[in-house]
DNA sequence: TCTTATTAATTGGTTGACCAATTTATGTAT
DNA sequence: ATACATAAATTGGTCAACCAATTAATAAGA
């Protein structure tokens, strides 16, 4: 069994991904420099050995992460952004490259709790009447089967919509497909927890509600607390069986 | 000139947006459920009446952001992340719409104050060494010129990694790119902030060296702070026009 | 009738050619 | 010699055709 440890994954890199790590090899070592114009496609292309689309991919990819800029019929120069961000761009940056929950975890809780924090200060009657519908909705799915992450997970978008911080709840939404497929695997879901988490929902609703900042910080933490220490019981084997298989 | 101001923003909504569009409305409308495979390529490109490179490439930005899934020979099918996540997935999600650079300091300090934190209680010794290089470098390149915005972020970013958390450092980066652009306009470099912000870093880098949580996080608080009282003593009237002019 | 092999259709992947806009080069007139 | 107009080349954008792998359908055998 253990045999398989021996194994090691096998990095499946498209062309695309070899195109975007040569031209990031370019500007790390400063061949290319902000301002400076990429070669044409179809010289790349031909200097690479691959179709065009290819190339065009791996820069609409880099345009993405606002590394290159293309200007129609006029060339692709490399954006402003100097090598501050591509520093630490060894990998994709998006495809968060979760390899431990651990992070993933602990930056949702500092997201989460500040999103508590901001909706108690900046929360509007509409957004009170949104959380407290998620949370109803929460309930009912609650008391009819074991498995609501949906309306669970609504229930905190709503109180990121509520903190009135559109980049806050962006990033959010950026993590959560990960918490998610994180979740769906660890999560047994049928466990002891689920009865004390609809009482935590409502405590940080309560602590939104009457403006309390901190009171609803606190309750977030504990919540999210909550939950860290469950996924941490999990066996280790778990959370390695759950990486690997991405993609 | 305030004649200019009764003309609307234009909004240049490509073939590829629109179809991004349209997809996202069938999902959210629930006409198509997580799980549910898409029409093929052909057939969408012939119903929208666009080339498949269009139909393509947007498929190609959905999967980005996790929302859609290519099985190649296969088909396209909905991830499984429910209607969760697009909920608030009105506009593009990474593009982060920086309507409000306030949102986005906002998030900035967050992020930052906790990633000084982390680093204050995980730092080591190669991580304390790479941010007083950083550190260096923004010292000489401020000592020679008064633009040392890459220098800045660096030191910034060094930090972040010295966090051990890898999720953290991934949206400080995503959210990088939107600070660089917004301050790039917004910052006129050239006013008496630079003299404290040196010290104001040593002073973080004290902390995280003496591994004081509480000191970093005040000492980074404090820094930010100040770049963002700051930004609020410029004109609206500059704010809104860093606005709008992105792509 | 059920299983299996073979074939046909459909899928996303890839390529090359074509298009319009831009930039550069060239030639002519001043 | 310089300025300007025109033409040629180069650019990214778009499209249609082709490819290999997969899947579905069908036919033959037990």
């Amino acid at each position: 069994m253990e045999l398989l440890n021996n194994f090691k994954q096998i990095v499946i890199e498209t062309p695309v991904d070899k195109i975007i790590n040569q031209i990031k090899e370019l500007i790390t070592s400063g061949q290319l420099k902000p301002g400076d114009k990429l070669p044409p496609e179809r010289k790349l292309c031909e200097a690479l050995g691959v179709g065009r689309s290819h190339v065009r991919d791996a820069i609409k990819k880099l345009e993405f992460y606002g590394i290159l800029k293309t200007l129609p019929q006029s060339g692709t120069v490399v954006a402003g952004l100097g090598m501050t961000a591509l520093e630490g761009l060894i990998t994709d940056v998006l495809r968060l490259e979760v390899k431990d929950f651990r992070s993933l975890v602990e930056t949702r809780v500092i997201l989460e709790t500040n999103a508590a924090a901001l909706a108690a200060q900046n929360r509007t009657e509409e957004d009170l009447a949104g959380i407290e519908a998620a949370l109803l909705a929460y309930k009912n799915k609650k008391a009819a089967s074991v498995y609501a992450v949906d309306e669970d997970l609504m229930f905190h978008l709503k109180i990121a919509e509520a903190s009135k911080n559109s980049v806050l709840k962006s990033l959010m939404l950026v993590i959560t497909p990960d918490i998610l497929t994180n979740y769906n695997e660890l999560d047994a879901c049928g466990d002891g927890r689920s009865v004390s988490a609809l009482e935590e929902h409502e405590l940080i609703l309560f602590h939104i509600k009457e403006k309390n900042i901190e009171g609803a910080t606190q309750a977030m933490r504990a919540h999210l607390s909550d939950i860290l220490d469950f996924s941490n019981t999990l066996q280790v084997e778990d959370f390695n069986r759950s990486n690997g298989k991405k993609r």
